[in-house]
DNA sequence: GTAACTGTAATAGTTTGAATAGCACAGTGG
DNA sequence: CCACTGTGCTATTCAAACTATTACAGTTAC
């Protein structure tokens, strides 16, 4: 369910992190629902289970999850609802644009891009 | 004329890039206008010299600059024309944007981070 | 109770990219 | 010649990411 790319320059944990809440907006996972073990997922993707922790970790800091000992861990209640990853998300998109338009990307470019990734039928408009 | 943020996660090999070629689309720089010494940056950035050298082979390598021995580095006569730059910023641009719309950056946050950042009166648009 | 599962914690070691330091070489120009 | 330019190379430091390993602690079912 999980894909890791072990080239990309955006570290393992933060793939991880990205593609939880990536499925958890896609329905995947609704809140309270369980998520596979730490130690199962470090298995799956041939990740150590450090790392898979961080990972875990992060997302519970940012109240995406919650982890109860001895149990595993599980979508919290309102897992989106916060803003604290949509605003860093932002703050990153910000970051590539402004320097995007200092190497001169024009506005219709990125109206082009927008476009495609956003594809009608979406959920977000 | 050219500031680093040396707490950026953004290397700084990478700023000295990105703020040469923002000053060359302000106009600050011309084609064969010269660029000051790799020494000069050194001092006044005080960033080592291999770093200001790193950051200008990539910018020669993406012919943006050219460089003579003994003399100094120049502005190349079509320093933007070419889309290798563009296109790396748009690459970076599209992860940052499909990594966000994943975390739940709705369309419309996006215009609105796009226009606030491509104010009316840009050239560019 | 014990076995098998869960998360947690701490320590140590490897790897990699970025940046630095320092030196030597080479072309330019007064 | 001297002071400036870019170039090339090696060695080193540093931090972040990742791994390896061990140990501890709570949960659950037999």
């Amino acid at each position: 369910m999980i894909l890791i790319d072990l080239h990309s320059r955006v570290p393992i944990y933060e793939q991880i992190k990205e593609q939880i809440i990536m499925l958890i907006n896609a329905g995947v996972y609704s809140p309270d629902d369980k998520l596979p073990s730490i130690r199962n997922l470090s298995n799956e993707l041939n990740i150590n289970v450090n790392t898979i922790k961080h990972a875990l970790a992060e997302l519970e800091k940012d109240k995406v999850i919650y982890s109860v000992q001895g149990k595993g861990c599980f979508i919290a209640q309102n897992p989106i609802g916060n803003n604290r990853i949509v605003e860093s998300a932002l703050e990153d998109i910000r970051v590539a644009v402004t320097s995007g338009k200092a190497k001169g990307v024009s506005k219709w470019d990125l109206k082009l891009l927008i476009d495609e990734i956003y594809k009608a039928g979406d959920i977000n408009d």
